[in-house]
DNA sequence: CGATCACTTGATAATCCTCAATCCTTGTGG
DNA sequence: CCACAAGGATTGAGGATTATCAAGTGATCG
């Protein structure tokens, strides 16, 4: 287990931060706490566990994943550096809803329980700052289950490419399995799969190994706007 | 339109409600405001309109409905006397995501958006209890997005009926349009019929013109079940 | 350089939606 | 109180979408 200085404060950019709002005592203390390093593939916390503090993501690529029917798993988002995990069953004092894996190599901060709590109850502004988290995820997976109950599959791999360019930004492709692409959009590997091929040779994406670069992102809006 | 003397805060049940953690004078201010009349079907307010306020059921059942591909209706979930709706909006200052249309007759009270303000502000207690209720929302959305990714339609209508029964609790019997039924688990109505015909010659339910009544709950159980 | 993991493709089948016609229920006006 | 209109419920046939299963191929890594 390699130990890394934790970075988490200084790749969430600007005023987004959750840490902006955090007096220089506060961020201090956030501060003191090592990253740690999980590999591709290994889980930061599972479904059903007891939670023991929020993760920050410092650096890597997270997958936050929900069990369904015949054990296929649904992809609920994805966290990029600057973002964190784990905070709502903290907050409602359960456990986790979900499970956390990263899939790619990661260092990710955790801010324990009880640090994580005094900070919500001494600071008004970073209070609010979770609350609004909450809320944006409510439209998340509001705007999520509408699409899956009534898109077809094209048109939310469509969109999900358009949504996955921007996590991707850097790196100018998107580098993920085929199987959690399927995850994130409710479908199999087989059919994701096939709809990539599809838009592979209708000249909206590129495909290098693995990877998808989108090339033609008006064509891929008109497709995941299709069925409005 | 009708006027009504408001009931919300006693339609919520005992420390369940929102409304518990108010001061007397907080909990004057929120019941100077008068319910108003809503005819089944009547909208309360539409996805992108810009919110007024918070909604407190005070009778009657209200669906939270949020448009998706060929202009069909998700059903986000139903609210029932003491239940709030409109919120998150608030919070977070943007127009609403999603509509609120009575499916029954119902008497609803507006909390305007200044008091609704004044008491998070004023009222640590409460602010929580909202924070909680997002959360339950996240849950909520959630699970039921997971479920229509990979749970088949025969599932997700076996679940929502248990689901509606505890909704529907005093009235013995399930009373929702096949249409809103079928929205309410992402599927078409001729679908949502044809299964609700498999029950009832399965003995799991029963049909008085209209209306549901479940007779056979660990059947139902068990199918909703079927696919983990 | 073999083994493992990811990707791909095809054939087949299950699930679910669409369209169209009909029946039943409820409410309304005469 | 009845007839009729309107909306909801139902059923059938057909077709589109998507999942499953099976059998590979290509990439990556120790």
């Amino acid at each position: 287990m390699k130990l890394v200085q934790p970075t988490c404060a200084l790749k969430a950019k600007g005023s987004q931060s959750l840490f902006s709002c955090l007096t220089p005592d506060q961020l201090e203390k956030v501060q003191q706490h090592t990253c740690q390093f999980y590999k591709k593939g290994q889980p930061i916390f599972q479904e059903e566990s007891v939670p023991t503090g929020v993760f920050c993501i410092s650096d890597g690529l997270v997958k936050v994943t929900k069990l369904g029917s015949n054990g296929k798993e649904q992809i609920l988002r994805i966290a990029k550096p600057g973002d964190f995990v784990g905070y709502k069953s903290l907050i409602k004092g359960n456990r986790y809803r979900a499970s956390a894996i990263a899939i790619e190599d990661s260092s990710i901060c955790l801010i324990p329980k009880a640090i994580f709590m005094e900070l919500l109850h001494e600071n008004v502004a970073f209070y609010q700052q979770i609350v609004h988290l909450l809320c944006d995820e409510i439209d998340n997976a509001e705007s999520k289950l509408t699409d899956i109950a009534y898109k077809p599959v094209r048109g939310r791999i469509a969109e999900a490419l358009l949504l996955l360019d921007k996590a991707f930004e850097d790196k100018e492709q998107i580098t993920l399995t085929r199987e959690d692409l399927a995850g994130l959009v409710g479908t199999v590997k087989e059919t994701a799969i096939r709809i990539i091929s599809e838009f592979k040779h209708e000249k909206l994406i590129e495909i290098n190994k693995r990877s998808i670069k989108i090339i033609n992102p008006d064509g891929l809006v008109k497709i995941s706007h299709l069925y409005d």
